[in-house]
Formats: structure tokens, sequence, C-alpha cells
DNA sequence: ATGAAAGCGCTAACAG
DNA sequence: CTGTTAGCGCTTTCAT
């Protein structure tokens, strides 16, 4: 990996504030951190000599003076991508009025890059790592990272993710299991029997826990969970057309298609109305996370809603409070929202 | 704004590292940085203990004494927004092979934020910074971004934008004029004449020369600009369906609506759906960036496709590249993608 | 309440 | 090729 480096020229500095303002740097210092043990009168001088000359703080040399940090990294598969765009809005929203920067980084759903971004951002110092990607099931996968991650907490570094992890870290849950059971419980009810489900990889413990879901919800209704053909593709738009495809090719009979996540599920109805088919009429669609346009689509997607924003804005919350001995979980619900891509099957 | 700090406690020191290689803390330094000028035998024995140890480098401490930074900053309006977040995709995607990290930051379309922001990237010492909201037609509220943005290029920083702002900086310019034109002559093509613009602030240069590129239009076909009426709303998908209510009331004969972006157009799509309004049916609506979800829309949307990933990629190369004199310019093209969502009015 | 001075961890001359 | 040393700009004891 090359390292670009950027070179930098002489600024203001904290000394120059404080000559023009006659004081010495540690009284300068003081007046614009507010620590106390300045006069109001000289603070405020100080304050406006350094607003006249347009003095910005050197936040590295503050960093490396305090050992404190002012940053946060945020860990996501890719921010292009709604799911982790809508988090990455909510720990903004909670980073931005503490005063700290966040710091985002690609992981692309591979372990070997996460842990690669994980070591820059610890390298960068940042005060708190925020890992949004999905887990894996294989605990092995992440041991490294898990390593790493725990000798930064050691170190006064704060960690939260997002999801099922073998991180040992506190973690913000989303339901994926009871959202799981609920959509497939819904499709049930409609009265379909013959359903297929378009999944990511089960290597994720997103798509292992949503699928865990619906088999119990396949159980539930006393039906044999591995009757129900499971076709896995990218977990993405393209990956949904992928195996929407290939579902109608080795399934015809099929009358819903769940999609594990709405990314799958949007690439699904645009194949389906390519070939014609029509949707709930058909065969009916659901997806899960409800992103934002997923009310928008037509037919509008039902899906099981997870609250992305406020899961960012938790995460980091975690991340910041007084760390506690034992990681801590925190749930956060899901919510069935029935719209019109699923009906009761024609036939 | 509060600041919060993050405490840090010890951690292994690159004098650690060379005293258990028994080197000197250059050497360790020269080895670590692959400056040349050491023995390949030592700097890889230097590099095993560094790895053995867990070592990672402060890169506040390498700032500070380097003078140098290996970070830029990003400021998006929202980076739940999926045009802020695919250009952010394209940023990503340039800095991460350079080993640059990125920090991203919402402007929420306030010129006063926007230069709180800035403010913030400078005093992190970032090496450049991207702004990748729109500009605002009014030169005089950017002012003093612009004065602190040609200080901090003084001073080695970098910037770069995308999009017409009035701060004297290289630019990624999409083709706003244009694709404006070239959307309204579709729509005109169509046999559309009563058309309405639904448009977010007039104060953005973005929303500007859209409309610059619909008058042209219109006037190249003989049409009087100011006989189409413009509704003005939030430039978001809320907006949009405001604006299309309104425009139904004001203008109940339209045949046609013009959505300045694609947010405000799936807003419309959306209320014409509640409103039981065939689209394009009775009325056709177009939009303008084309995200990644305007083709999975139904009816799918007509609108102007911008790169966004290469305007990100293409506005951080700019900004790295080495500085000239006088700002440069790149446009990006655009591309008229007509889908199901117009057509010729129907009566 | 203010100032002097000692680092924070690293890089970059400058010696040898 | 390797080591010594002086900072980078700031915070923070410790004196006064």
């Amino acid at each position: 990996m090359a390292r670009e480096k950027i070179e930098r020229t002489r600024t203001l500095r904290l000394q120059d504030v404080a000559e023009a303002a006659g004081v010495s740097l540690a009284t300068a210092s003081r007046s614009l951190s507010g620590t106390s043990g300045v006069s109001e009168a000289v603070a405020d001088r100080v304050r406006a000599t350094a607003r006249e000359l347009g003095y910005v703080a050197n936040l590295h040399a503050r960093s490396l003076a305090a050992g404190t940090s002012a940053s946060v990294g945020l860990v996501v598969h890719e921010i292009g991508d709604p799911y982790f765009s809508e988090i990455a809005s909510g720990v903004l929203r909670v980073a931005a009025p503490a005063g700290l920067t966040v710091q985002i980084c690609h992981s692309g759903r591979d372990p070997e890059r996460e842990l690669e971004q994980i070591r820059m951002l610890i390298a960068n110092r940042v005060g708190a790592i925020v890992v949004a990607g999905s887990g894996f099931v294989d605990a092995a996968v992440q041991s490294t990272a898990r390593a790493e991650l725990q000798a930064y907490r050691q170190n006064g570094g704060r960690v939260a993710v997002i999801g099922r992890h073998h991180l040992g870290v506190d973690a913000v849950l989303p339901d994926n299991v009871a959202g799981g059971r609920a959509v497939t419980e819904h499709l049930l009810s409609l009265g379909h029997r013959r359903i297929a489900v378009i999944s990511g990889s089960r290597a994720l413990t997103t798509v292992a826990d949503r699928l865990r879901g619906v088999a119990d919800g396949l159980a539930g209704a006393g039906l044999d969970p591995d009757s129900v053909p499971v076709v896995e593709a990218e977990f993405t738009r393209a990956g949904g057309k992928a195996a929407v495809l290939e579902t109608l090719a080795s399934h015809p009979g099929v009358t819903a298609v769940l999609a594990l996540n709405d990314d799958m599920a949007i690439g699904a109805l645009s194949m389906l109305r390519s070939q014609g088919i029509a949707v709930p009429g058909r065969i009916s669609v659901s997806g899960f996370d409800d992103v934002a346009v997923a009310g928008d689509l037509s037919p509008s997607l039902t899906t099981v809603r997870l609250p992305m924003v406020e899961m960012g804005e938790k995460v980091l919350q975690l991340a910041l409070s007084d760390p506690t001995d034992r990681p801590r979980r925190r749930r956060v619900g899901h919510e069935l929202v029935v719209r019109d891509s699923t009906a009761a099957p024609s036939a």
C-alpha cells in the first residue's frame, strides 16, 4: 500500500498567539482549551487574538501532548450501500455534537481487509472503533482482529460493533432471527407453501441468523425447513437478479421469494419485471432492512424494518459510554412492514 | 460544541521496538518507514521485532514530526443520501490504495455548518479537503470559507470541490446545464407542453444550473421559459411529495413533472401513486442524477445520469495531484436515461 | 493567576 | 550504514 504523503508548510502556532496577546504559552493554552486558572479578562483577550489571527489548533499536537483523541473510526462494508450509509448517518449525528470526527473505511466483507482497516484506525489513534459490517460465522477468521481490538481496548480504546461478531466487545444487535421468523410467518399466513429464499453468503452471521429465523418460522408451522430451497448469491442487487433467475429455473413452482436483504429483493423485483412475471400476482417478494426506497418501489416492498440510523447512533453511544467488564448487548427491534409486494398466492 | 475527549494509556513506542531489536531510535524509524540508509538485514530484524511486539506507529506523532498528513476530509450534505454516499464511495476507492484515511462530515446544506466542518478539518491537519455539497449562488455566503480555504492552500493544503462553488479551487463539474436541457428536450419531443418543474432551493448552484438548462431547452423550442411553473421545496423525497401536491393544485393541467433530482422524483412518484394518478399515463415524471435505485422503481425513472462514483474518484485525484496556479476544471458528462416514467401525453 | 520547562512519539538533519 | 540530537505544536506539572 503506497503511502501518499502530503506536505504541509508552516502555519500559525499557539506560541504566535501567545506573543501577540502578550501572555505565556501556558496561559494561551489554558485560555483556548477552557481550563480553569486564567482570569476571564486575559482568557477573553487571548481568544480574541486567536480569532483575529485566524489561529486553528493542531490536533495532532494536541492529541500527542494530551494523549486524547477526538476522532472515531467506522468500518463499513461499502458506504455506497444504503444500509451502511444510513448507519453512517446515525454515527455522524452522534459524533458531530460531541466534537468528534469520523474516519470511514471499507471492509468489502473481506476479513483480511477489515483487519487492515482496523490496524490503520488504531495507528491513527482514534478514540473509538465501530465495526458496522456483518460478523462471520467462523470465529477463526476474525481471531486476529479480536486480539488486536482487545489490545487496543487495554490501552484505553473503545470498541463497539453492529451485529453478531466473535470479537468480545459491546454490540448493537438487530433482531435478525425474530425478523426472519416474522416475515416467514407473514408469507405462510398468506397461504404460501412453495417459498424460496434468496440469500447472501452463509459465512455471514447476518445471513445465518436471518436463515435461522426463517427455519424457526417454518418449523413453527409444522413445515420442514429443509424443504425450502435457499439460493445463495452475492448479497447485492446483482446477486438478487441472479438468484431469482436461478430460482425460476430450478423451482418453477415457487409462489414467494423471500430475500434476505432489500438489495437482493430490489434486484429480484427488477428481474421479475423484465421477465414479465407479475408481483405479487404470480410471485410475492419480501425483503429485509427497509432501506429508504423500499416504500417507493412499485410494488412497494414488504420487508422487515431495522432502524439503521438508530443503530448507528446507539453503536457510537455504546462505544463512548464508560466501559464495563463484560461486553454489553443492546438489542434493537424489528418491525414487519407489509406493503404491496406480497399477497396470497393466486393458484 | 462539547468536546468529548477519549483518554488513552501508554502503548508501545518506537523506542521500545528499537531497544528490543538492539538498534537506535533512528534506525528503527528508518526501517519501518522504508527510508533508505539501513542494511536490509537490520531493517528486516527491526520489522520482525515490531510485528512480534504488535507495534503500531502513532500517526499523530508522525504527522507532527514529519509535517505530513495521511488523511483527507470530505464534506457532504448528508451521507445517508444516495447521491452523496456514491460520491463518498468513489472518494474512498481512491483514498484507500493511497494509504489515506477519509474523515467525513455533514454540512446539511448550511453554509455556516459547512464552514464549521471545514475549520475542523483544517484543525485536524488533513492533507486535502473535498467539498461535495452544492455551491451557493450567492458568492457572499461562502466568502469566509473561501478565505480560510485559500489560507489553508497557502500552507500546503489541497482542496477540490464538486460542482460550481465560488471557492476559487479545483473543481469537478457535473454537466448540470446540458443535462437539464437534455431532459427538457426529451419531454418536449414527447409532445409535452404543460410541464412543471419541481426544484430544490434556487440558492444552490446545482439547482440554478439545472434550471438554466431547462430554460435553454424551452427557449430552444421557441417556448417562453417563464411560462413553465417552478415549484420550490426541499431538495428531498419529502420535498418532492409536497411539491407535486402543490403542482397538482395550482396547475391541474400539467402533463409532465420535471424533478431536479431523483430524490424529489421518487417522492413525486410515490405521491402520484397514492393519489391514484397514473405515471406515465396521465403524468410523466423525470428525475436527475440516476441514483442506483432509479432503474428499479416502477415505473422505472427516466433521468439524467451523473457518474457519481467517478466524480468522487476524480475529485480526490484532482485534490491530490500537483497544484497549479489557476484552478482546474474537470467536466464530467451526463447521459439521458430514458425509462418508463415518461411517455407522450395522453390528451 | 501566570510563567517556565518537561515531555507526548516520531522524523530528519547532522555527525561519525 | 548507524547513532545522537534537535525539534514538530501542544498540554501539563511545578514553581512563583
